[in-house]
DNA sequence: CAGAATCCCACGAGATACTG
DNA sequence: CAGTATCTCGTGGGATTCTG
């Protein structure tokens, strides 16, 4: 049902991510990579581009916390742990639609702007 | 035309900005002070509860130059300093009414869920 | 009034190494 | 594989003081 996660998902947030934000730098991110199904810990660490393993999983334990996503371990060996948005986490996938519709609209613009300002 | 800023127009925003964010800490926050038209340096500072002149004119002069706002120096004594809103810092007023929606709709689910994780 | 100049600190986040 | 455990550091942002 879900594909692999596309390493490059992100290439084209660089700019956006700083600019409009839900939580921390991550949190947002990891919403994206979860849209479509349950994803293992190891995954999320493909697209998340050199996120270090602290970071990540500081930042699922406090969407965890935020019940934002649910977090469940298998015990096999080697160890499994699956992380799936809850209902609640899943209601942020249409404001973050709103911010990344914007994005694709105007983020040329100010970027225009910026550089514009530099000269 | 434009009221006097509401001094606790962000009284209920405490726990909505740091999940959801444009920009820098201040920046979303000055976005809607100056919705209703141009505001003055002190004028901001009333609502924006004890942000200090260097950070506030730091993020003025970022989204200045980013194109989202103008700024409009009167030579005058005492100096007049007006901030006003561009047509793209305006689009920005969507998305953000969509992430008020949200918060408004289920901020109060994350926070019990926070606080049921303390327990 | 609208800032500029300094100083300062917490904390988000990265690097590195280790483990059940 | 899915993390912990330390150590470290940049920088966003605050406090304070001064000025055209």
């Amino acid at each position: 049902m879900t594909d692999a996660l596309d390493p490059d998902m992100f290439a084209q947030c660089a700019n956006v991510t700083p600019l409009i934000q839900i939580g921390d730098k991550w949190t947002s991110k990891i919403i994206r990579c979860l849209e479509n199904g349950p994803r293992r810990f190891s995954e999320l660490r493909v697209p998340l581009r050199g996120i270090t393993p602290k970071v990540l999983t500081e930042t699922l334990r406090a969407m965890e916390r935020d019940g934002l996503l649910t977090r469940t371990a298998y015990a096999e060996i080697p160890p499994r742990v699956e992380y799936e948005l809850t209902s609640l986490g899943r209601t942020l996938l249409e404001p973050m639609a709103a911010m990344c519709s914007w994005a694709r609209e105007h983020m040329e613009t100010l970027l225009d702007a910026r550089d514009r300002h530099l000269a």
